[in-house]
DNA sequence: TTAGTATGATTGATTTTGAATGATTTTGAC
DNA sequence: GTCAAAATCATTCAAAATCAATCATACTAA
């Protein structure tokens, strides 16, 4: 067997059960021990898994680092996404300065934008390029590209952000919660995000009905900063924030 | 059999089942090991496919996003670009600060590089996801995302550079000339590349064969600010400038 | 014919594999 | 907590698999 194979193979076990043992791979796959942790090295050191004591574990990314995994995320309440962005799209004008979030909702605002004429400014690097494609004027936020081969990350990137005034923002969030706000499972990509929030002058948090009341590990803007995006009426935040139905 | 067949039959088995081994292809096509090793070798060299110990796998689409106007331009000298990409990558230390440009030599590197506890710079997108996959510490630098390449340029990017100070720089051009010094066709990437030249305390040129006496539109460097690396004999280059061969 | 090319077999070199070894880490009893 | 047994590990080595290079043969086209 080809060792591309074994590889997929175990990549594939690690996706489905989270982690696996040298003699689990061994019986499975019917190799040697040897054979077995060597794979599980080379896997480590690119990077595609995380060796462990008696086998192995998936990284935990806080952003998805292969395709596969965004598209299952995305997968989740998609229509109304693709509402919300398309929505989103339509406020942008053509002497605007944009700053666009990492994340698969504002990743879905590229399909309806019209409007390249605008100048936008993002920290997703999918994004920047998929800009770019278009022939939109894009600046790629600088700094540290993190194990995630979506969003850059840290100080640099912070710095730079600081020097932009953007005139909208348009930002992802995992949960929305009355009493934590805005958050992120990252405290990178929160800082990031934070840090953006505050450059805006108007600041649109998309926001599908599922992340009402989910309050992720890191707060990165409260309620008042930013205008809600969503689909359905929220009525129990209306009073303590804006809210724009898509 | 003619040849043309087996190629396309060998592509066809490899779009059903992503990868084959040398043995498989000998009992599947009827052909002897000699000649299925040689399809093998030229379809890889055409980069149809990836030859692999034991056979062969489709190439990797994970980052096929940015891929395609490199992937043309690789079709040139890719053994010879390989070889010297390779002996580019042997000499990253683990201590080392790495400055890394755009381009196909470059990216070359990258599968060859054993080492990723150096840290690395660059302004190639695609090359900065691969070594954030590889779990290298990667600073992709900020600057606006030309429409053309994967490759980010401008003011921006300049700046960022000249607060950096690489101990080694990977670098690849366009042309080498006596007179006209090292030479790209675009006038941003010439700024960024002359900018990282000069923030390098060791800057190395990846130039196959190909490159020698060209002259492009641009020059970001003189012969005597870098260390070319090639595979062939240059003599008229040698009295002029400093050579290694891969 | 004769040069040019494709093929298949053979060879020694290289790479991968699996088993064995002793070292290291974890576990569980105390 | 300590200690010893069990499990897991990294390293080494030889066997097996695979490779690149070479050569002889067969076929093709001028």
């Amino acid at each position: 067997m080809l060792s591309e194979q074994r590889h997929k193979m175990i990549l594939d076990i690690l996706k489905e059960k989270r982690s696996v043992t040298v003699t689990e791979l061994t019986n499975l796959l019917n190799i040697s021990e040897s054979t077995a942790r060597r794979d599980i090295v080379m896997l480590d050191k690119a990077g595609r898994l995380v060796k462990v004591f008696g086998g192995a574990v998936l990284p935990d990314h806080t952003y998805q680092m292969a395709e596969p995994t965004v598209m299952q995320k995305s997968e989740v309440n998609r229509e109304e996404k693709k509402r919300i962005a398309k929505y989103a799209a339509s406020l942008i004008q053509p002497e605007d300065f944009i700053y666009l979030d990492a994340g698969t909702t504002t990743g879905y605002m590229l399909d309806f934008m019209e409007e390249t004429k605008a100048t936008f400014v993002t920290n997703a690097v999918a994004h920047a390029q998929k800009l770019a494609a278009k022939g939109a004027h894009v600046v790629l936020i600088g700094g540290t590209l993190k194990n995630s081969t979506e969003a850059v990350v840290g100080t640099m990137a912070v710095l730079t952000l600081k020097d932009y005034h953007f005139t909208k923002g348009f930002f992802g969030t995992n949960g929305v919660s009355r009493t934590a706000g805005f958050t992120t499972p990252d405290a990178n990509e929160a800082l990031v995000k934070r840090t953006a929030v505050e450059q805006c002058m108007k600041a649109y948090v998309l926001c599908d009905n599922s992340k009402f009341n989910v309050v992720s590990a890191v707060t990165f803007s409260s309620l008042a900063s930013g205008t809600i995006l969503t689909d359905k009426k929220q009525e129990e935040f209306e009073e303590i924030a804006t809210i724009v139905y898509a």
